[in-house]
DNA sequence: ATAAAAAGTTAGACAAGTCTAAAAATAATT
DNA sequence: AATTATTTTTAGACTTGTCTAACTTTTTAT
């Protein structure tokens, strides 16, 4: 039985090495755990013992096929509770992630199934982000940014890369949301900035690199 | 911010101070929570500190109003999560407790308010236990057990004292449930157990006293 | 290739929560 | 009232997870 300490470590391992897709500095998890390298250091070398990673001395961490599958778990308890909080119990988007991070650590064999069933198997949690399914499959997006979509091109909103309160707070209030429809009508080259409209919206608006830099979009 | 340790000694504490009505000895603390009387005695040291409880050495523990707030809190908390389970994922009655029994720590200001609301305001959990309301009001059992009926009368069953898993399970064996109504032919003066009869069965059977003292019933 | 910078690890300390074993206080019994 | 017995508390140890400060290894830059 793992601690919760433990399976967000894992977690934060799963996560950071999906963008690189090799060993998992030190560093890197201290800053996403909001921890310091030498609790990183000391954990390591317990999750090491109970064989959950590969670990050498100043190589970094990768995750073995059962801390893998523990991560996994992990993130699809996360990705329905979010659900559920949002769908049910009526929270915005913005609010469920502190939550669902509690949530996501009850122990039991059954329950999370149980959700998903109660849930109807949703495919994606409120950001977009894509629930693992029970053998640990996931449909991971296939990372378009709204940056990266040319002038007059349009596209669907499909997930956030960012989900912190604060980025989700800026789309609610620019009315963008999963699903919404964005056309580029130009793009300023001296801070990268991008002019959209949004369709059934007369007036367009102006978005920062980093927004876009943050909005998973499919082209259309 | 109280540690789930924290929350479940007062909870005990709670408890046990319900049936008894007065200062909470360290031995019985210990037993409901399967730990050891040094155990207890450090944690009670703790929870006076913070104000939760009155202690005086050696004469037991008493909550504070702020320490039964918590208990009564977390009580509510743990009896909308039954509901929960057994209403919305399918659970039986037997099957909660210890999922609870994680779920009640979860921390937020909104989140039990909102479950409630979601389950639509349930006054009472699968074991017929009053759930606390928002402000913390609680309709208490009127703790008229089946072991208490005469002869010939009848009863619904209305609560079980003992929530264990054990005897909900002969409860179900004997289709005893919340809602059943009982009648009472006879009493065995021998070994103190009764011959019943259920509403809409031919048969009857026989009940032991460790079961009709475990039954809460409301006369007809 | 060697020095400086960055990254990673160890050592020692701390807090929460638990335990065993022993001591102290209270309650029960003769 | 004195002696058991029971209950409660203390003392010291252990585990998990964290920290700071110092040290080592690896990487980077000159």
């Amino acid at each position: 039985m793992l601690s919760h300490a433990e399976e967000n470590y894992l977690k934060a391992i799963y996560n950071i090495g999906l963008h690189t897709g090799k060993s998992v500095n030190t560093n890197l998890i201290a800053e996403k755990l909001s921890t310091k390298p030498s609790s990183v250091s000391d954990m390591i070398k317990r999750l090491s013992d109970k064989k959950l990673i590969d670990y050498k001395k100043y190589q970094g961490a990768i995750l073995t096929s059962y801390g893998k599958k523990v991560a996994v778990n992990t993130v699809r308890s996360h990705r329905l509770w979010e659900v559920f909080l949002v769908d049910c119990l009526n929270y915005r988007w913005d609010e469920v992630h502190e939550l669902a991070e509690q949530l996501e650590h009850i122990k039991s064999d059954s329950l999370v199934d149980k959700l998903d069933a109660f849930l109807k198997f949703p495919t994606h949690d409120p950001h977009g982000d894509p629930i693992p399914d029970k053998k640990g499959n996931v449909n991971h997006h296939k990372n378009v940014m709204l940056s990266s979509i040319n002038i007059n091109e349009s596209c669907i909103v499909v997930g956030v890369k960012d989900s912190s309160s604060a980025f989700l707070k800026l789309l609610d209030r620019n009315s963008i949301a999963l699903g919404s429809t964005i056309k580029v009508i130009s793009k300023e080259p001296f801070d990268n900035s991008i002019h959209v409209k949004m369709k059934g919206n007369k007036q367009s608006f102006t978005i920062s690199q980093q927004v876009s830099n943050n909005l998973f979009v499919k082209k259309i």
